[in-house]
DNA sequence: ATGGTTTTTACTGCGTC
DNA sequence: GACGCGGTAAAAACCAT
């Protein structure tokens, strides 16, 4: 145990740098290539340096109003149609389809020619709408975010960056030699950290057809490949979970954090598994505030041994106690 | 492959309900 | 006596070199 604590921990969370001195928060603002500060471009819906001029976002949607509409003449004139695009679909939800109830645009019911016709539209629709090889992938590979993201509970955005993260992985030939689950599982992992709604690998691969070795090893080769931003994984991202899975108070969660502030402050946190961390900050928490929870339930409700647990939590008093005086 | 670190497993002793 | 808790030692897992 000497100071210069530099590794990196990864058990939970691969690739990411940890080192004592987390600098917390706001490093979005800033150019990953030179530091500068970043200026947003609504005009061509892009987000760039100020200093180098490096472009980090583009096709950023501006959901305000085009234009106003004064009265309804104008509004016929100027109004658009259509649903909103979304990465969720393979094909943005832009396609059309054709229904599979057989009737009229009135409601009634087709004659038995117009039904044949419609038939083989449909064939020959479904069969354009997945043509190429790309697109089938693609179906199956959203389709599998879709049902672990919903198996995790996780929110609509996630599995829309998840989408997004596949697609790119798509796009960039990354995906021969690997499995779309496999890619898709790593691409849904790295959706949920980026969103700061972490699940554990443990929990990802429950639910995912692919095996945890080849999770972690599709999902260091995406993160590498597509440079993609995964910071370590924050405890304080877990509590809110935790609490509510042991019926706990929103007092002790904001205890928690406290607790877990301070033991940043202390360095604690240097190559330690964030869900321990989170884990003894909730135990530690509880008894605190003279909530009962056993360590047993926690370490059930965090997938994380009980010794790990007495260990950090002991570690998360004594920094908070240094940090009050 | 190796070494250093963390986490887990398994077991033991103590106090309390 | 079962349970919660704390501690320890050895094994396993993990990452970096």
């Amino acid at each position: 145990m000497t100071d210069t604590i530099t590794r990196t921990y990864t058990g939970e969370t691969e690739t990411e740098r940890e080192t004592v001195s987390t600098t917390r928060g706001e490093e979005r603002e800033r150019c990953p290539e030179c530091g500068g500060r970043l200026v947003s471009d609504s005009e061509h819906a892009e987000t760039l340096c100020g200093e180098c001029g490096l472009v980090v976002e583009e096709n950023e949607i501006d959901r305000g109003p085009e234009w106003r509409a004064f009265d309804a003449a104008e509004k016929d004139q100027k109004s658009r149609v259509g649903a909103p695009t979304t990465k969720m679909m393979h094909d943005q939800g832009l396609s059309t389809n054709i229904g599979w109830q057989d009737k009229d645009a009135y409601g009634k019911a087709l004659s038995s020619r117009q039904r044949q016709k419609m038939q083989r539209l449909r064939t020959w629709n479904e069969r354009f709408r997945t043509r190429d090889s790309k697109e089938r992938n693609l179906k199956q590979a959203l389709g599998e975010i879709d049902r672990m993201a919903s198996a995790l509970g996780l929110p609509e955005n996630v599995r829309e960056t998840a989408s997004v993260i596949y697609r790119r992985a798509l796009e960039e030939d990354l995906l021969p030699g690997r499995s779309i689950e496999g890619v898709a599982t790593a691409s849904l992992y790295a959706a949920a950290r980026q969103a700061g709604t972490p699940r554990s690998l443990d929990e990802i691969s429950a639910v995912s057809r692919v095996d945890k070795m080849e999770l972690t090893r599709t999902y260091r080769y995406v993160v590498r490949e597509l440079k993609l931003e995964v910071k370590p994984a924050d405890p304080e991202h877990y509590l809110p979970r935790f609490v509510s899975d042991l019926d706990l108070s929103d007092e002790t969660e904001r205890m928690a954090r406290t607790l877990l502030d301070s033991a940043r402050e202390a360095g604690v946190h240097s190559g330690k598994s964030p869900v321990g961390l989170a884990a003894a900050g909730v135990y530690a928490a509880a008894l605190l505030t003279n909530e009962k929870v056993t360590q047993n339930e926690v370490s059930t409700v965090a997938n994380i041994s009980e010794v790990t647990i007495r260990n950090r939590y002991k570690e998360l008093l004594e920094a908070s106690e240094t940090a009050a005086a």
